[in-house]
DNA sequence: GAGTGGTCTAGACCACCCT
DNA sequence: GGGTGGTCTAGACCACTCA
């Protein structure tokens, strides 16, 4: 496997350990290892793929970052129970957009208004700017199979906008947006909450509503915030789960 | 730091890459290096502690698996703005007693009901058993610094307790009762949700209430589930963060 | 081009589990 | 004791960023 390293359809390197993994995961999911099965051990893997052993730590390591398996001292590497059946693992951070396709479901977006405005104190703290500045803030609802299933109230730092920017041409997922600007969101804090009320969304909703509130604060890769968000899912229509370890 | 490597109070070795990363962690917290300021090259590192640069990398990451730094390829390592002010990592699998400490209150716990019963369906399902099974039911008040923040149901497959345990025995924290039946929860899958109604929790409380459910089943070391639990955490007492990643 | 992090290897040795 | 994973090293080479 040494001389043959995969590229992918960019032509980027494809790490060894990756493609490691997604053999591995494949092959589990094909069932090839059932649940509490043993899979080899990690001198068998590396001889067998020709590569290093700390080459196949590392894949199997991915693994059970995903809950796929447990590896356990002195003992082997073993398929868990709890694997799949985890939809949208939120340490992951996706779109909204992609987060309704891992439901299996068909995303969609409502778009309410677009517009620039005044930065509230609120999100001068979050963007860490002094003095007045503005911000693009959209409101939009988000659609799975058509109906709704959560609001979302966003704003990006206008002056990390491309200058001239029409309010009115902006739609479809915001991540988007910031890429054709050269914003890259690499990393999210995210604050969760149960919130009711009715100033929480439009339209028609019924009137005690629960929903389950994500305070995002996005980060680009130099940590510097890109974006804000806050998103009102509407309780039960989408499984959020962590995976929580020691 | 070759030959000298630390033991903790146990007398188990701490791997030299966490007692690295501990002391980076100590003078980040002390000042040393301000939010945004670059850390020393890996190789200065490595060199200065007289480790390898794999084990500087090994800490690094954990750093940056904190929040408190970001690693950028070619340029160097940093401090992010948003390290501190996590304070509930939900990531981290901790009790509640520990979650609430993190928040700096004084956890307690008041108990309204310890029994032997038979499982329901639910349950089957997440012990993964079939046929009738008792369980070990807990009904719980958490506290901190004194006032309910929470409402625990909990329950524990009564075939891994300890024969002839007496329930009336019960308190403190389920974690130290499983981990003295030789039952050490190594990981969480938690199921998150906003909920709302007269049916949570017990004694005085507003009618309307809000409430972050976490539903957990915990597994051992070796994936088999060894506790459920349902915790109703009243919006608002607590900080929930998760540090989502791509 | 100089400097930084990213990946991978080969090998040594340690710690844990089981019989 | 034999087998398995856990940690660490030294070094090679690649990929990215910035002046």
């Amino acid at each position: 496997m040494k001389d043959d390293r995969s590229t992918s359809p960019l032509g980027t390197r494809v790490q060894l350990r990756v493609q490691l993994a997604d053999d591995l995961r494949a092959r589990l999911q094909e069932g090839e290892w059932p649940v509490g099965a043993q899979l080899p051990t990690e001198g068998e893997l590396a001889s067998r793929y020709g590569v290093s052993r700390s080459t196949v730590r590392g894949a199997l390591q991915q693994l059970e970052i995903h809950g796929l398996t447990v590896t356990r001292h002195g003992v082997g590497t073993f398929v868990t129970p709890f694997g799949r059946g985890i939809k949208a693992g939120l340490q992951e951070l996706q779109s909204i957009t992609d987060t309704v396709a891992a439901h299996g479901m068909e995303p969609g977006m409502q778009y309410r208004s677009v517009e620039f405005r005044e930065a509230s104190q609120d999100e001068l703290d979050a963007f860490a700017v002094e003095g007045p500045s503005r911000v693009l803030a959209v409101e939009r609802a988000v659609l799975a199979d058509g109906v709704v299933v959560a609001f979302s109230y966003d704003t990006i730092p206008a002056w990390r906008l491309p200058t001239g920017l029409d309010p009115a041409a902006v739609k479809g997922s915001l991540f988007h947006l910031l890429e054709s600007a050269g914003i890259v969101s690499k990393t999210a804090v995210a604050d969760i909450h149960a919130a009711r009320g009715a100033h929480i969304g439009w339209g028609e909703r019924p009137p005690d509503q629960v929903y389950l509130l994500l305070e995002q604060t996005h980060y680009d890769a130099s940590a510097q915030p890109v974006l804000r968000s806050r998103t009102y899912f509407i309780e039960g229509r989408f499984q959020f789960s962590i995976l929580r370890t020691r």
